[in-house]
DNA sequence: CCTGTTTGCCTAAAAGCTTTAGGCAAATGC
DNA sequence: GCATTTGCCTAAAGCTTTTAGGCAAACAGG
């Protein structure tokens, strides 16, 4: 019986292939055991259920893309390093859309603050050092930010913003000047 | 035998329920049968598969979430029916987890075309009248206003701002005087 | 009534996914 | 070279989905 060389690590990866071939949902062990032509219940030493698989995607999601995030903001500042962290959660939903699904998996707290979800958090809060917010001020932002990032990939995938003019592109270029021009001018106090 | 009484809308009012209850992704046709205490197959007369019950979950769904903002709504304009309208969609997410994430399920093309999303998008529509926004920047607007209800709770169920201050509930009124303050002052050209 | 048709729920069965238990052989280390 | 570890296998049980075909309850018309 030849061994083929299974790892977390490698079945994590072909599962995140995997998501982006057939959808996050439709992720499963027995075709990733099929994948690697090898029985199903050779899997389990590697990873302890389909949940598992599932969180581990998820993780190595959020990691991979916090690192495109990092790479992208290097540099920038100001609304150029806003656009630019931006456009990667958009670019990931087009090009990996099973992984970024995978990256709004539920997980459970304690997994999910030791995920790279806190990367995520940390670089938008750097982003808004180009701009004055002041604490709580800047907490807000950065949920506010993360929320518009996540509901418009999202909504967008689900095609939501197709065949109808104007076409998404525009949008977002739009909403992302109104993000910049609201973070310069954050309101203090409610206008009644 | 006895008759239950097997309807395709009670079967969907019960998998709301269980939605609810147990998950949107946990809803099983064999669970339902279960709580009408019938044989699985029995199901099928009524729903044509499991996909086609989540489906019609989300349809449920929608329209409901549709009723409720259409009442917030009503008689209230500007930054007054803004709030009102979000909050429709933060409360359902709190009350009605199950069924909000089975609003947020992927539909295709056709059938999100024939659901009560359309009335969603009317609706938001409608509130920027209480702004001075024109096209195409009004539906820019609409799809940001999706953007951040859809994803804020979508954060929020997921855990994404407990147990870190400040708390959801103070973030979720200064993101809407925000949101309030950008519609009043939407950027017609952006600030380079 | 009561008889014929429709309809609702049933049994049966096949197929797929998940998960656990226990076994043999390949890899690894001394 | 031998012992141990480790990796993949077979086997099997349990659950969900889905289709096919059957019987009896509900219902309609005479």
């Amino acid at each position: 019986m030849a061994r083929v060389g299974l790892t977390t690590e490698r079945l994590v990866r072909a599962g995140a292939e995997l998501a982006d071939e057939v959808g996050f949902e439709q992720v499963t062990v027995s075709e990733l055991a099929r994948r690697f032509d090898v029985k199903v219940a050779s899997l389990y030493s590697h990873v302890k259920n389909s949940q598992d698989l599932k969180t581990r995607i998820a993780l190595f999601a959020l990691e991979e893309l916090a690192d495109r995030a990092a790479d992208a903001v290097a540099g920038r500042a100001g609304k150029d390093a806003l656009v630019a962290f931006a456009n990667v959660y958009r670019d990931y939903e087009r090009d990996r859309p099973g992984r970024a699904a995978a990256a709004r998996m539920r997980l459970d707290p304690e997994t999910a603050a030791a995920s790279a979800g806190v990367r995520h958090a940390q670089m938008t809060r750097a982003i808004l050092r180009g701009y004055d917010l002041t604490e709580p001020d800047a907490t807000h932002a950065v949920r506010l930010l993360g929320s518009v990032f996540h509901g418009y990939s999202s909504l967008e995938a689900a095609g939501g913003f197709s065949h109808s003019a104007p076409d998404s592109e525009e949008t977002w270029t739009r909403i992302l000047d109104a993000l910049d021009a609201l973070l310069r001018n954050w309101p203090t106090e409610p206008t009644p």
